[in-house]
DNA sequence: TATGTTACTGAACATAATGTTCGTCATTAT
DNA sequence: ATAATGACGAACATTATGTTCAGTAACATA
C-alpha cells in the first residue's frame, strides 16, 4: 500500500478516536473528520463512503486482531483434559481488546456501539457455535446460542466501561459462573 | 392536554413508526417526520427539540406500561411458595411487549436499538436489583447484576427478532433455565 | 535520473437538513 | 364572547453531504 495511502489512513482513524474522546458516534460529521485529520474533503471520500463504513473498516479491523486464526479454529484441549479450552479462548479475547490501540471505549459509547457489537456478536456466533452441543440444558439451541453471545458481548462491554477494573481470568471465571458452561 | 397537541403528537408518534417500518432510525430524517406527519415545521420543534428527544420519550411511553408499579414493587411471592415471583414478573414483560401498539421491531432495529436496550436495562436492572441478594455465585454482585439485565435484554431483543415465535411462558422458561435463577 | 502512475489538494457546486423566527389563523377553555 | 394557546407555513442563516475537476506532489520502476 501506497505510504501516502497508509498515512492519510492513519490519520482518519486516528481523528476519529481523537473525536470519538469526547463526543458519540452519531454526533461526529465528517466535516469534522476532515478538520480533524487535516485532509481534503475529496480524500476522505476516496476513502470511505460513508461514515458507517469507517467505523466497520475500524471495527474489523480490532476484530481480525482479537480473533485470531487460531482462535477461531476447532476447539482446542488445553492440559487440564476435561476443560475444552473456550475458557482459554476468551481469556485471550479480553488480552487483546486490552491490548487493541483503538479507542474501544469511545466505539462503545452509545450509538456506535450498536454496530461495534453487532459485529462483535458475528465472531462470538461463530465461535461458540462450535461449543454448543456440549451444553446440557432444556432450552433451544438457537436460545442458548443467542444468549451465550449475548450475554458474553455485554459482559465485555461491561468491563470495558468499569475500566476493566477485574483482570481477564477473574471476569472469565465469573463469566463462567454465571453461565455454567465448561 | 389540549387537544392539538395531543392530535398532533399522535401524528408524530404515527409517522416516526411508519417510517421505522422502512428505514434504519439513524437514517430517518426530521424532515421525513414533518412530512410523513403532515404538519408544520415549527411544530414538530415546539414538541421535540431533537429527534433522540422523540425517540425517549416513546421509549418511556412504552415502558410507563411494561414496567407498572406494581411490577416495580417489592418482590411477590406466588402460590407455589418457593419461587419469588420473578418469573411471573418477567412472563408479564413480554406480554405488555406483545400487546404494545408502537412500532417495537422498528425501534429494536439496528441504531435506536442501542437507545432503547439502554433505557430498558435501567428499568430492568432497578428490577433485578431486588432479587439479588438470592442468588448464590460465586461472582461480585454488579457483575451478576448485569449478567442477568443484560442476558435477559439480549433474550428480549432475539425474541422480538424473531418475530415472538416461542409464547412468553416458554421463553421465560428458557431464560431461568439458562440463568439458573429461581 | 527520467517517466508514467497514483494519490492528495482545494475550491467549487448542487442538494438537502437543521433549527429559529414571526405574523396569521384556527381551536380551545372559561 | 374573549383571551390564551397552538398550528401553520414561509423565510432565513447555517451547516453537512457527496461529487467534480484541474493542478500538484509523492511514488515505483527502469
Amino acid at each position: 500500500m501506497d505510504r501516502r495511502q497508509q498515512k492519510t489512513r492513519d490519520a482518519i482513524f486516528k481523528a476519529f478516536s481523537t473525536l470519538l474522546e469526547t463526543k458519540r458516534y452519531g454526533n461526529i460529521t465528517v466535516q469534522e473528520i476532515i478538520d480533524e485529520a487535516n485532509i481534503g474533503r475529496s480524500t476522505f471520500y476516496a476513502h470511505f463512503d460513508t461514515k458507517d463504513e469507517l467505523l466497520r473498516t475500524m471495527c474489523t479491523d480490532i476484530f481480525s486482531h482479537v480473533f485470531s486464526d487460531e482462535l477461531m479454529s476447532e476447539k482446542t484441549h488445553d492440559f487440564s483434559g476435561n476443560n475444552n479450552g473456550l475458557e482459554t479462548k476468551l481469556t485471550h479475547i479480553l488480552y487483546h481488546l486490552k491490548d487493541s490501540e483503538k479507542n474501544i471505549v469511545g466505539i462503545l459509547s452509545c450509538d456506535s456501539g450498536e454496530l461495534f457489537m453487532k459485529y462483535f456478536k458475528g465472531y462470538l456466533t461463530e465461535m461458540f457455535s462450535k461449543y454448543l452441543n456440549e451444553t446440557k440444558v432444556n432450552a433451544p439451541a438457537d436460545f442458548v446460542l443467542n444468549h451465550l453471545v449475548g450475554s458474553f458481548a455485554e459482559t465485555v462491554r461491561w468491563w470495558i466501561d468499569n475500566r476493566m477494573k477485574y483482570t481477564p481470568e477473574e471476569t472469565i471465571r465469573y463469566y463462567i459462573e454465571v453461565t455454567h458452561i465448561a
